[in-house]
DNA sequence: CTGTTAGCGCCTTCAA
DNA sequence: TTGAAGGCGCTAACAG
């Protein structure tokens, strides 16, 4: 910077107010500046300028979790949004050490980002206030509590939303498969399965549901174990994409027709549900991403309350896994 | 940290060798100011030490694009082993704005991080030689720059290794369906055909590749080339797993049974490809994050010279969609 | 072993 | 419209 000055031929405070766009500079030393600055190719350190001012133009994003689908979806989102801000993201995976020591104590978030936002974390609101003490703002995405900011989508609307559609098709023997607790998500798994509840107590149906194991085998089991009663549904609604994809081995093998004699439908738009051409329920991941980083940098600039909660639509997805059920009972 | 000082009866200097760990202070004034930090809740703020220390604590991971399955592993891997360092990820999508103005520019990395790694962004020599000014280490992923560090798996190899499983399956008209250049990873993309290439002139066959668009059809209408042909292949082997998906399902809508008529297999071992059985490459991705991570860290340590390579094995993976040829000709 | 001093690079008063 | 001085929170070199 004092390279620049000298370059210039002014102080170091004209440099910096040039570099940082106020006003109060003449268009002709404004333009000597920026030359220099161009020729010298250099550009403030945040870290140092962030040392005075407070502001450290970067955002902690927390995910418990990298490796699936769904995480670099949101990501993406966020990260253009954070970008039109030019703001800079830190990024944390607390998968393993979740509770362990607290993240929020063991991260060095104190004075290393602005904001943080959290995605798909299933925090306590305990946890939400201990990171009150920091002071920086928290963006929920994936889960509610009340009075704080958050995205996420109406699992509970989308489900029944899934539900009505097997309904309408003239399934009555709707069942349900839903994820074992213990894994992350939990707020989503319950709010799903109290769509499906909703609406099959709407239509004045049974509901039906079973769990399955968390892994790659536990949509085959929970599918078997539909099967095997005296009345198999007609159709099945899965929690996520990842255990109908893992149903829908089951009735492969079992040679039974999708959707001929069960009809069966996920919920994400996992791509995988698209490669097996499975009606499911869209969330746009990359969306709430946007709209979070969105809202940040509103509570940011304090144009958003820090308690703004945003809710993004569920779309359905039709494919060829869901269809009227026919006349005769029985599976084959 | 003056607070801390206070409460604990010493000079500032102390509180920062306690803080930071080093040797030299007695164990009694050691543990007064570590509890008078614990109970203040306090941690140094690595944006001032770093103005001073001129290290950031921080890695700059730059990936083209976060929504695709493989670089959601491969920062699972490379969050791993920055922890263990305890440096920070700062992480930047790069996708759109690519050549852009240079991301190299644009991105504000001047100052802001210790070292850069890069994912599968095919760098050109001269970007990279860019980065240099920045003087910062650079540790390039699914890319090999001679004189840079950097680590990969052997796509050339493991290209060979599945032709050679098709050719040792008793294949000999075996067909192999590459991406369309434009896109990233192009020079993947080359040593995967240099591979198939390779293993056939091996076994003295003649190749036979094929190109297949972008997009979700690509694979569809790749697949639907080869079997127009006179003579159609009995063994197709895709550049990597979406394209592997893609073609598969031309083949059972065309009903032609794989592996009875066609063995097909992918490369990357993507989650949908064990959805689908299909016979593939494992390169795991994380492990690859993992070891850039390593790398990176030994780099910063001077434990490792910046031009480093490491070459990461893959692995084949058999599953249902390779089988031996049939004895007659055709398809049916 | 501990405290003092002088910056790291920048922004924010103030005064000119 | 511009410049000079002080300090953000911390570490490094010294002196005690």
């Amino acid at each position: 910077m004092r390279d620049v000055a000298r370059r210039a031929g002014v102080s170091l405070s004209t440099v910096s107010r040039v570099m940082r766009g106020v006003p109060g500079v003449s268009p002709a030393v404004r333009e000597r500046v920026q030359n220099a600055a161009d020729a010298l190719s250099y550009v403030v350190s945040r870290n140092a300028s962030g040392l005075v001012t407070g502001r450290t133009c970067r955002v902690a994003v927390v995910v418990p979790f990298l490796q699936p689908w769904f995480f670099g979806s949101v990501l993406a989102g966020i990260s253009d949004g954070l970008r039109e801000a030019d703001l800079d993201m830190l990024l944390y995976q607390v998968g393993d050490l979740r509770g362990q020591r607290g993240w929020s104590r063991t991260l060095p978030l104190r004075r290393n980002s602005d904001a943080v936002i959290t995605v798909s974390m299933d925090l306590s609101a305990q946890e939400c206030d201990r990171l009150d003490d920091v002071d920086v703002p928290l963006v929920l995405t994936g889960q509610h509590v009340p009075g704080r900011a958050g995205v996420s989508i109406d699992d509970v609307e989308g489900a029944a939303k899934a539900t009505r559609h097997l309904l309408n098709l003239g399934h009555t023997r709707v069942a349900y498969i839903g994820s074992r607790g213990g894994a992350w998500l939990s707020l989503s798994s319950r709010s799903r399965l109290a769509g499906y509840r909703a609406a099959m107590a709407e239509a004045g149906l049974p509901e039906w549901s079973v769990l399955c194991s968390p892994g790659d085998e536990g949509g085959e089991l929970a599918m078997g174990e539909l099967l095997s009663g005296h009345h198999p549904p007609t159709a099945v609604l899965a929690e996520f994409d990842a255990i109908a994809v893992s149903a829908h081995r089951t009735l492969r093998r079992s040679g039974i027709p999708v959707p001929g004699a069960i009809s069966l439908m996920g919920f994400d738009n996992h791509e995988t549900a698209a490669a097996l051409d499975l009606t499911t329920v869209d969330q746009s991941p990359r969306a709430i991403g946007a709209a979070a980083a969105a809202l940040t940098v509103e509570i940011l600039h304090g144009a958003a309350p820090p308690d703004r909660y945003v809710e993004m639509p569920t779309q359905l997805i039709l494919r060829q896994s869901t269809s009227a059920p026919r006349r005769t009972e029985g599976l084959s």
